[in-house]
DNA sequence: GTGCCATATTGGTCCGACCAAATCTCCAGC
DNA sequence: GCTGGAGATTTGGTCGGACCAATATGGCAC
């Protein structure tokens, strides 16, 4: 509770709050004033969350007033915390998510692949290895080796924008973030075993466009099966993990 | 000068600062109560350019002091500055931006060509058009139009986590500004024709993948003329525009 | 109802202060 | 000479209060 500075927890409820849709697009939030006030805080410890909120481009300052920002003009960074909200993530925002990592590593896969030196590509080819073997076995295939494929590729490529774009897409370069999303994913081995073999091929035969359409089919068969153990989900009751989230001002949503 | 807040001025300034490299990675910025005495304001306003650097991922802050961070852990709207330091931006980073941008446009192209609704197909096709227009008269291909039809990609896309990262790679939405550094790109019509007319029957088809490749082929041949262009331009003497820019502390860079 | 002006409100900045944690200094002890 | 640690110093985090200019608001005159 205290581990973070107040300015970062009140940031964060801010954030959260907008995020979760409490304050209409273009709606006035309160005063710094009013929100020291409810808070318990000086004003100068919200104005220094306020900064943050518009850097990260949730609102913007104005004499007269902040105000709540669209979205869609946000910085990248809302993406974590857009899918950390309330302990377990929209499902629409989530498939969102992993289509657009999809993509991304398809963008990553032909520049990367073109641009490896011998030991990146080995290690790309050494993490298929490990994929196809747990395919063979009739093993589900594991999210973290997927994303640290990825990573890899973004390395490889040596763009700096990327490297940048991944950090928005999967913050902290934790592995697990993304894949705890993933979690009980279960791609179809008979539809995985052939891509991986096709881009194990275009890897080392340089073919970024083949490479990059492979992972990004590979990436869309772990994307669908989430989807689709997500709306299963939804019929049910949730009895699995993060127990007592949730607790929080609730599904206003409007 | 006045126009943005002291804050925003300040925390420009050491943003820039650290982006052109002046303060070494890991590095301790000067105290808040340093700074503030150097830039002649009050602390408080020191520490709330500090939060907008922190929110940046460009520094981070602990006590005992503020560090910067490894330009590699930043955000991506990092890339707007950097493309915009000391007026013309560093060859090698803008060569990087319209790498990225290429593989982002043929990741908007893929999802963008398969959910696009009739009139989107329809805005798409008309701006191809043009451009086929412009290629058959022999006149050099217009940065413009291949940044609009991202964005009509991006927005058929339907994907927020796309639009974001859009906002990222092309601030403000602003098509002029990622334009600005394409000008004067002279793509090899004979290259280019072929690649419209093969973009064109992709989204007529709703062909997502390839869609992909003709718009990141097409965005290649942007990139190479530009890339062509600026290092003939860097042996001889600069006469173009911005006169008077990059007069700034210069070029530390270590 | 409409337009305008006085007033309350709001953000921007400043001053000065205290605390806890981190950093640095320097001297004792090996 | 090197090391370790106690103490002084520095640093960020927060607070209280204050002034200004720009904005928003309410109410009054038209």
């Amino acid at each position: 509770m205290s581990f973070p500075s107040q300015e970062a927890s009140i940031a964060s409820n801010l954030r959260d709050d907008i995020l979760r849709g409490h304050y209409r697009c273009g709606e006035r939030l309160p005063s710094e004033r009013d929100l020291a006030q409810r808070f318990g805080v000086h004003r100068s410890t919200v104005r220094e969350a306020f900064k943050r909120l518009a850097q990260l481009g949730v609102a913007t300052i104005h004499p007269g007033g902040a105000r709540v920002a669209p979205i869609e003009e946000a910085s990248l960074d809302v993406v974590e915390h857009l899918l950390a909200l309330d302990g377990s993530p929209d499902p629409e925002i989530l498939d969102q998510a992993l289509e657009a990592m999809s993509g991304f590593r398809a963008m990553a896969a032909r520049l990367g692949t073109e641009r490896a030196t011998i030991e990146q590509r080995a290690h790309m080819l050494e993490i298929l290895e490990t994929m196809m073997r747990t395919a063979e076995r009739g093993d589900n295939a594991d999210a973290k080796l997927i994303s640290e494929l990825g990573n890899c590729l973004v390395e490889a490529s040596g763009n700096i924008i990327l490297k940048l774009m991944r950090n928005g897409l999967q913050p902290h370069g934790d592995l697990e973030a993304e894949a705890k999303f993933m979690r009980g994913a279960e791609p179809n081995n008979a539809e995985v075993e052939p891509l991986l073999w096709r881009l194990s091929h275009a890897i080392e035969n340089v073919d970024g466009a083949t490479a990059s359409e492979a992972v990004y089919l590979l990436s869309c068969l772990f994307r669908r099966s989430v989807r689709e153990q997500t709306s299963e989900r939804q019929t049910e009751p949730r009895l699995d993990s993060e127990p007592g989230a949730r607790s929080a001002q609730g599904e206003v949503q409007s």
